[in-house]
RNA sequence: GCGCCCGUAGCUCAGCGGAUGAGAGCAACAGCCUUCUAAGCUGUCGGUCGCAGGUUCGAUCCCUGCCGGGCGCACCA
């Protein structure tokens, strides 16, 4: 792939030309090879002079002149010019861009797939929210993004498991339980409320259903909590996980694991983690201060088990163990992690609710300490999605159960859109999602946009057939064409530089970029095609070398939509 | 009180660990269908990048302090 290579090339030079400046591996981070924002400065742009400038004592654009010949004599470059500052700007010859659709065409799903700097395993963790109940909108958006990380992370070249944490151990799931057997007596015809503090939400009485319709009135008598507990829990998460399982399922998204917590705890891992930890002096028995900002009545100081976090800059310690010697979420978190660890991944990305930016903090710290390394655990934070329903916000609460539920959503405006349009937002912007909005804005929805490009490019393919005119055959064309427009040019640029977005896009962990690069490279091909006649049955050559680059957008179309998890429709 | 996120065109948002005259979509306005899908294309209009300092040759981007909005803050999840 053309970009990969000349950025080697260029590094290359760089370290040749300046190996005597005493200059260190790091020094050439920050050295990228972009496309230039304004495209009258090339097709490709680099930042080597002025970001090498001050290690290696020279002003940046005299710099830039020392390695500007070195950076001609690489084949597929045209010009070189430096501009501004130090800008090293190419001008990349138009045959080396044909080079580029072709192979993006020979190669399919595989062009733009990458060799992974290292080899660590990567681990997504992603929607794990806990089995109480449907997903609603905001759940979504997690779903979306780590689905998406996932898949970039897998063209980057890595190892990449996807795992979804079943929180089947907490306190929650005795609610949830108290939760059901309540709606399970109302079936009964008792008088029973669902409690305080309970999951109100109607699913439980479909649920309550269920288990009626298996076990009778088996449960009518029976008030022991622990019991019930003991005997309802796998049930009451199993139906409550298959409604989160049918929405995920919607949405195109596959595990390769549920992993239960529950199951977790019949292991040793707890035990081992906090052993660790407190071999490395960072797990004491101590009392925390009373919570700020926030009143607590009946505050009183109890020895617990705690994390030391504050040794890592953070305000408070964390309690690993509740004062009835049950892990806290904090402790479980931090035995799944290690769990993690313990099978081999070396690179745990979750995606998590920003909300929960006091839990994620301290666990880094705890993930550092276990490794040593800094790289390996990358939350994805991501903010709440806000939901407007005529004009109205919704206030999103799973007790109040008036959550603004997934399935709902995606039966209005259905997968692609869904993911697309959580897909144009990066996940620290908080979203607004407009209910009326979004049924009404379906038309103009970006999706449809980029979707109807790939649908064009499909239907010029068609006619070619219906007109007579045979199928393009790659090795005949000929790179020297100059049948290639500027409008065909600027479709051939962007092919160019999708491996430059996966490398880019993967590395940040961001996946908003390929909404954008879509929506990018629909544009030029909706541009060309509104400039240009590609079928011309009296200019077979010429429509052989249009068609060509248009199988290369279509190829690659459908390569980042596939990424993102939305359709590639071939009519619309 | 502390912590995390956000504040860029009327609206929704990009701007990739600093740099070549601030971008996209939508909305508004003006054009383009006897010719490959007009769910499209072309053009116009529109911003003192929340405010104030600081660092620099240069800041929307980095630092500090304000202002405004969202979220979180024991042994809840």
């Amino acid at each position: 792939m053309l970009y990969i290579e000349f950025n080697q090339f260029i590094l290359g030079v760089l370290k040749t030309k300046l190996a005597d400046k005493g200059l260190a591996e790091a020094d050439f981070a920050n050295v990228v090879l972009e496309s230039p924002k304004d495209e009258t400065h090339g097709d490709l742009s680099t930042n080597a002079a002025m970001v090498l400038a001050k290690k290696v004592g020279m002003a940046p654009r005299a710099l830039a002149e020392m390695l500007v010949e070195e950076f001609k004599a690489y084949p597929a470059v045209d010009s070189v010019e430096i501009a501004g500052p130090g800008f090293i700007n190419f001008r990349l010859k138009t045959s080396a861009l044909i080079g580029q659709g072709i192979e993006a065409v020979k190669q399919g799903a595989a062009y733009g797939k990458l060799h992974a700097p290292d080899a660590r395993k990567a681990m997504v963790e992603y929607v794990s929210i806990n089995p109480t109940g449907p997903i609603h909108i905001g759940h979504g958006r997690n779903a979306v993004f780590g689905d998406a990380i996932a898949n970039l992370l897998e063209k980057a070249g890595r190892t990449v498991w996807r795992e979804y944490l079943v929180n089947d151990a907490g306190g929650q799931i005795r609610v949830l339980v108290k939760s059901l057997h309540a709606r399970y007596l109302q079936l009964f015809g008792q008088d029973v409320n669902v409690p305080e503090n309970g999951y109100p939400g109607e699913y439980l009485i479909d649920i309550a259903q269920m288990l009626k319709d298996r076990d009778g009135d088996k449960w009518v008598n029976m008030t022991e909590e622990e019991t019930l507990l003991h005997e309802l829990r796998a049930f009451a998460v199993e139906a409550c996980l298959d409604l989160i399982k049918t929405d995920i399922k919607t949405l195109h998204i596959e595990f390769d694991r549920y992993f239960s917590e529950h199951e977790m705890h019949q292991t040793s891992r707890m035990k081992d983690v906090v052993k660790l930890l407190r071999d490395k002096g960072l797990v004491y028995e101590g009392t925390l201060p009373p919570p700020k900002g926030k009143e607590v009545a009946d505050y009183k100081p109890v020895e617990l088990t705690l994390f030391k976090a504050t040794e890592f800059g953070l305000p408070e310690d964390q309690a690993i163990f509740n004062r009835a010697g049950i892990p806290t979420y904090f402790g479980q978190d931090i035995a799944y992690h290690y769990d993690k660890l313990q099978r081999g991944y070396e690179l745990l990305v979750t995606v998590i609710g920003i909300d929960q930016a006091g839990s994620f903090t301290p666990l880094s710290k705890a993930i550092e300490a276990l490794t040593g390394r800094k790289d390996v655990y990358h939350p994805v934070p991501y903010e709440m999605v806000k939901v407007l329903r005529d004009g109205q916000p919704v206030k999103l609460s799973k007790r109040a159960g008036n959550i603004v539920l997934l399935s709902d959503v995606l039966e209005e405006v259905g997968s692609d859109a869904f993911r697309f349009t959580m897909l144009t937002v990066k996940p620290t912007t908080s979203l607004t999602f407009d209910l009326a909005l979004a049924v009404a804005k379906t038309m103009e929805n970006p999706v449809f946009y980029v979707q109807y490009a790939h649908a064009r490019l499909c239907a010029v393919e068609r006619q070619r057939a219906e007109l007579g005119i045979a199928p393009v055959c790659l090795d005949s064309l000929d790179p020297e064409t100059k049948d290639i427009s500027s409008g065909a040019r600027a479709v051939l640029r962007e092919v160019m530089l999708y491996p430059a977005l996966i490398e880019q896009a993967s590395r940040a962990l961001e996946p908003h970029r390929l909404t954008f690069y879509a929506q990018n490279l629909a544009s030029k091909v909706h541009s060309w095609y509104g400039a240009e006649k590609w079928l011309d049955a009296a200019n077979v050559q010429a429509t052989h070398h249009r068609l060509a680059v248009a199988l290369a957008a279509r190829s690659v179309l459908a390569d980042v939509l596939n990424l993102c998890g939305v359709n590639a429709p071939e009519s619309m």
